[in-house]
DNA sequence: CTGTATCCTGATCGATACTG
DNA sequence: CAGTATCGATCAGGATACAG
């Protein structure tokens, strides 16, 4: 598998996992397991209704989770993670754990700093 | 280390690796090793120097790469990755290798529609 | 050679209101 | 309940010109 910059597929990862709440709705649906929208809503503060349908929708489309939409009153619609939307699972790990050692490593260097600075 | 979405850290992770030319500086500096600012401009065929300055920088903030300065003329700028961004490239890695089956899987995808819409 | 400084455009995000 | 529609703000990215 080549890695050369004129054949980065990092992008094609990269642009699935962007939008201001991708990570999130994906470690949840791959936590709790299957989800109705309203589920998901109570579970993100601060979102709106506008960006969840988008995100759910552009994360549809990738085949990353699945949209199960039962026809009644009222409705009822439910997400949860696709086979092959599970194979993100390991790199969502590993950016997790990366992620909260580089909050720790960014608060040493404050610390560092604010010591050599007084 | 906890992985709820009230305590998430992919998105930390997910700050560093976003921005349309970092993950294409990172893996080439990676394989290559030390590069100076020119040598980078060359082998990205379209960014602009503002454009590479930007994201050397807040890669520099991050510790990810290091940024060393020889005060000639003309002068002499030299990138390379730190030891500690180093600790990125499983990552890296893994999302290249998962992007490129994800870039198969689309293309199949796409050849079914077409069968069954024929 | 290695940058900064401006200005501009399009995409993304968000607040709000409305609907089957 | 689970959306869609509209409008405005914010921001990343890019073209271009200039500078130590």
């Amino acid at each position: 598998m080549e890695r050369k910059p004129d054949n980065c597929r990092v992008e094609d990862a990269l642009g699935i996992l962007v939008g201001k709440w991708k990570p999130v709705i994906l470690l949840y649906l791959l936590q709790e397991g299957t989800k109705r929208f309203s589920e998901l809503k109570r579970n993100m503060p601060g979102i709106t209704q506008k960006m969840l349908t988008k995100q759910l929708r552009e994360l549809e489309d990738e085949d990353i989770i699945a949209r199960v939409v039962y026809p009644q009153v009222p409705p009822k619609v439910e997400y949860s993670m696709t086979e092959y939307g599970r194979s993100l699972e390991p790199i969502l790990e590993a950016m997790h754990e990366w992620g909260a050692k580089h909050t720790e490593h960014k608060m040493e260097k404050q610390q560092n700093q604010l010591k050599s600075s007084s």
